[in-house]
DNA sequence: GGACAGGTGCGGT
DNA sequence: ACCGCACCTGTC
């Protein structure tokens, strides 16, 4: 067993199946921050502080039970990196970034935090974040709600910094309802697709995200720059990212979702400084 | 100062 | 269906 669950904390007691530094920084959410004595991550209107241990973790946290889910520390991501491993392309990313898990995350959440991250880095996805949790939640420091949103006109989207997705933003909220998105969980992954990419600011690369980390489907490999040029380097190179995400999912097959999280944060460890 | 960020929408072929 | 280009704005 991976944890156990005390009275205000979760224990986790393998570091090698949880890093929580690989886990946030792997690129797949944008509301957490690093603080002196670990982390802290804030989805929805939930928090919880990150401390690590000599041989543990420790999740503080009011709501045990919902962080159990959000780190989704019910699977065996040890069989998942033995079945990855039988690619070699997968030994340097794995070793590296070991402790990696995907967080099932909010669908909503999610669809608009990836909206804003399109052609965008990740320190003003964060400060466009930032700016809507102080300036739209009744506590300052929760995700917006869908309603809250809504109550928003597309110049105020871009005095939060979001630029040319303020339209994005102010569209696809009067495309869709965190409920409708959330029946969407109940269709085939090429189906939940052609949903995602009818949304306004929704792309391929958005729309492989929100499955990914949303809907936690795991045939879908989200190719963006850094995917891209980590592809190039290893094979052929080709320029449309379509046919280099079709290339990664024949390989990866229902581990797609996995191997791209590894690759990421492998390829990004390099360029970052 | 320009290139680049976790791309998308749009109009023209 | 497949290009090519414009697009906010902070950071290097």
């Amino acid at each position: 067993m991976l944890y156990t669950v005390e009275k205000n904390y979760i224990k986790i007691l393998d570091k090698t199946e949880f890093n929580i530094e690989h886990i946030l920084e792997c690129g797949q959410v944008f509301c957490y921050e690093k603080t002196k004595e670990g982390y802290v991550v804030f989805p929805k209107d939930k928090f919880a502080k990150v401390i690590e241990e000599e041989d543990c973790y420790k999740i503080y946290t009011e709501d045990p039970e919902f962080f159990v889910q959000y780190f989704d520390l019910d699977r065996s991501y040890k069989e998942i990196k033995e079945k990855l491993l039988k690619n070699k392309i997968m030994a340097e990313p794995i070793k590296f970034g070991y402790g990696i898990r995907i967080l099932k995350q909010d669908i909503f959440e999610t669809l608009i935090s990836f909206i804003i991250s399109a052609n965008n880095n990740i320190k003003r996805i964060k400060l466009i974040l930032n700016n809507l949790r102080t300036n739209l939640s009744k506590d300052k420091k929760s995700f917006p709600t869908y309603q809250e949103l809504l109550t928003c006109d597309e110049n105020f989207f871009k005095t939060m910094g979001s630029g040319y997705r303020a339209g994005y933003l102010y569209r696809v909220l009067r495309q869709i309802t965190p409920e409708i998105l959330q029946s969407y969980a109940l269709l085939p992954t090429g189906e939940l697709r052609e949903k995602l990419i009818s949304l306004s600011g929704v792309g391929p690369k958005v729309a492989d995200c929100i499955l990914l980390f949303g809907f936690n489907r795991f045939d879908v490999f989200p190719v963006d720059t850094w995917i891209q040029k980590m592809y190039n380097s290893f094979f052929p190179p080709l320029e449309k990212r379509k046919t280099i995400s079709l290339n990664l999912v024949k390989q990866f097959g229902e581990l797609s979702g996995f191997a791209q999280q590894y690759l990421f944060y492998y390829q990004r460890s390099f360029v970052k400084n």
